[in-house]
RNA sequence: GGGCUAGUAGCUCAGCUGGAUAGAGCACCUCCCUUCUAAGGAGGCGGUCGCAGGUUCGAAUCCUGCCUGGCUCACCA
């Protein structure tokens, strides 16, 4: 649609210069696509012309229309009402552009080499003293889809996670296992690894509640009972140990960080989502402290009487920022300041984009403004992809309190629905047990990564179990279905069709669908631009209501004419190229069966 | 209190760089499987686009104020 735009463009201009005879602003063309309920393919909305014409609307749009029909040999037809002139493109014009679309291999795709800009994408991001739940899963799904969506568009893209393996965090589900453990170990239990740290990460906060109850009792207020409970002392000398490597405790964390990690492992791969490069915060805490020094030298930043380092941001309507503690540790900022600088020089990117939730939108302000202060252009092309927290109805989720929805247990509640909807339908006759299992998989997890990823990332979102995600209406199992309809469609030709229609007139619901797939490139840049799989996402919904009008009304093996239905089959199959190209990009596999 | 962000049908969401009569899905009510997969299609019901002003030929969209929710403003991460 963009190309059909671009090439209106001059003859436009020329036309109100000889028409009118002034020179028309070219930013002030404005295109929308025509309403269906009229005739037409493009409409010029005729009223930023008024102005030069000096003419009124309808007679300016008369003007024009007229004048394109005459000059420019693709439209074909226009008609005018109030201030809008609806122009008729001619098929043979939609059939050339499909005609090449077709063709592409990659179709939608910029192709990108080694001199392409770079861009770093995070994401993911987990501590390690519990699983994953539904909020990090539609981080996941986020950072893979953009990831894959900024590739998409022309650039070369990384995917890092910074795991957060230290701090007190993590002590308080070492300490517990310790305490209360008696060894147990994801062999003995058959727990996952991250499932049995978590399990000890709650039974810390347990045992702490405990001890305050006790503290209160004994007369002391909340504030100071939350700050003496034994086991609280014990986790921060433990972190201090860790901090001082005392192997005992090292060799602790060394041992459940490995289980953690062979369980996010499971996850990630049933989830779908990869990274190129980790970065640990146990090896990455203390880089920042350098570049806050330099930056006081600078004297960018300044330091107070006990030694702590701050910004100051005022200027820029933000506050002062610590960015170092008087005793010289560092703070969430200096790491982030750190793992920034670190990751440039690792990968010399142009572009860093990081996926993490709003409640640190003013975080990552405050970074960018310091990293710019220090000197850094890059700064400016850093982008904080900020997304909704994922709430229950019962409101947020708390891990230590075990109010929350596992990542693993919701996936496979969604294969199991997959698979008892599929098995009432019984449309899989001749399937192994592995080929069952796998389009079970395909269609439930299907269902759970489209239901998170239709919705704009910044948009807070309410998840209820209890209503189980839907598998009809505008889900993921629905563009999945077309797609195997398709699919049935292509087993069933003997050519693979044609894309060329020679003689007839193509049906209006052919010509509805060419437009829709002629968007796909621009689509891909939109979303890639705005950081959004939603538009995505959205579009693909789209063509497939589109695209089921085309399948109901239009017949494809019915049809007299063998052109007709050879080019009705290259059409669908073009249609399942799209859909599983940008389910794709998605993070979605799509079923050839279902 | 300051900052950021959101408020569109009973519910979940599109539309937001200003354009024609605000669109989908779910739910509810009708129809359509001897044409290619009914996880589909056609139709009905359902809206003061939070409220009030303003800018404009034109506002869900831009501006201002207010109301409501969320986040944030830590020597936590």
């Amino acid at each position: 649609m963009k190309d059909l735009e671009i090439k209106l463009i001059e003859p436009i201009v020329k036309a109100v210069k000889a028409i009118f005879g002034v020179d028309f602003p070219v930013n002030q063309i404005n295109f929308q696509t025509t309403r269906k309920e009229f005739d037409g393919d493009i409409t010029l909305v005729v009223f930023p012309v008024v102005r030069f014409s000096k003419k009124s609307p309808e007679q300016t749009a008369e003007d024009l229309g007229e004048y394109l029909v005459r000059e420019v040999q693709f439209v074909e037809a226009y008609n005018v009402l109030k201030g809008f002139l609806n122009l008729v493109i001619s098929d043979s014009y939609w059939l050339e552009s499909y005609a090449s679309a077709y063709q592409k291999s990659d179709y939608g795709f910029v192709k990108t080499d080694d001199s392409a800009p770079l861009t770093i994408v995070e994401y993911s991001s987990p501590n390690t003293n519990k699983p994953l739940h539904l909020g990090h899963i539609r981080n996941n799904l986020l950072g893979y889809s953009v990831a894959e969506i900024i590739k998409a568009s022309g650039t070369r893209v990384k995917k890092v996670q910074i795991i957060n393996d230290r701090g007190i965090h993590i002590c308080k589900s070492m300490l517990a296992w310790k305490k209360f453990g008696q060894g147990e170990t994801p062999e003995s239990s058959g727990l996952k690894g991250d499932h049995l740290v978590g399990k000890y990460y709650v039974r810390f906060d347990q045992e702490y509640k405990k001890e305050i109850s006790n503290l209160l009792v004994e007369g002391k207020t909340e504030e100071e009972a939350k700050k003496e409970a034994p086991i609280l002392k014990e986790a921060q000398q433990m972190l201090r140990a860790w901090e001082s490597k005392d192997e005992e405790v090292v060799d602790l964390w060394t041992r459940m960080n490995q289980w953690v990690y062979s369980g996010f492992d499971t996850t990630y791969t049933r989830l779908g989502v990869d990274f190129d490069a980790n970065y640990y915060e146990s090896e990455t805490y203390l880089l920042g402290k350098k570049y806050v020094d330099i930056g006081l030298e600078k004297g960018v930043f300044y330091q107070k009487e006990d030694g702590s380092v701050w910004v100051d941001l005022t200027d820029e309507k933000l506050d002062h920022k610590l960015l170092l503690r008087g005793d010289g540790t560092a703070v969430y900022m200096t790491q982030d300041i750190g793992t920034a600088i670190q990751r440039h020089l690792d990968f010399d990117f142009n572009k860093m984009v990081y996926t993490v939730g709003n409640e640190q939108d003013y975080h990552f302000n405050v970074l960018f403004k310091v990293l710019s202060r220090l000197g850094y252009s890059w700064a400016k092309d850093c982008r904080h992809l900020s997304y909704g927290m994922v709430d229950l109805p019962s409101g947020k989720m708390k891990s230590r309190e075990g109010t929350v929805v596992d990542a693993d247990d919701l996936m496979e509640e969604m294969v199991t629905t997959a698979k008892s909807i599929s098995e009432e339908l019984g449309k899989l006759d001749g399937f192994d047990e592995e080929q069952l299992a796998s389009v079970y998989e395909t269609i439930g997890l299907g269902a759970l990564k489209y239901f998170i990823l239709k919705v704009d990332p910044k948009k807070r979102m309410v998840f209820n179990p209890s209503e189980s995600i839907d598998f009809n209406g505008h889900t993921g199992p629905f563009i999945q279905y077309t797609h195997a309809r398709i699919c049935s469609l292509q087993r069933r030709a003997e050519s693979s069709g044609i894309v060329l229609k020679p003689e007839s007139e193509l049906h209006p619901k052919e010509k509805e669908l060419l437009k829709v797939i002629l968007c796909y490139p621009d689509i891909i840049q939109e979303a890639a631009k705005d950081c959004s799989p939603a538009v995505l996402a959205n579009y693909t919904y789209d063509l497939v209501k589109e695209y089921n009008q085309f399948y109901q009304q239009v017949p494809i093996f019915g049809t007299q004419s063998e052109d007709d239905k050879a080019f009705r089959i290259g059409l669908s199959s073009m249609v399942g190229k799209v859909i599983s190209s940008s389910m794709c990009l998605l993070g979605i596999t799509v079923p050839e069966r279902m």
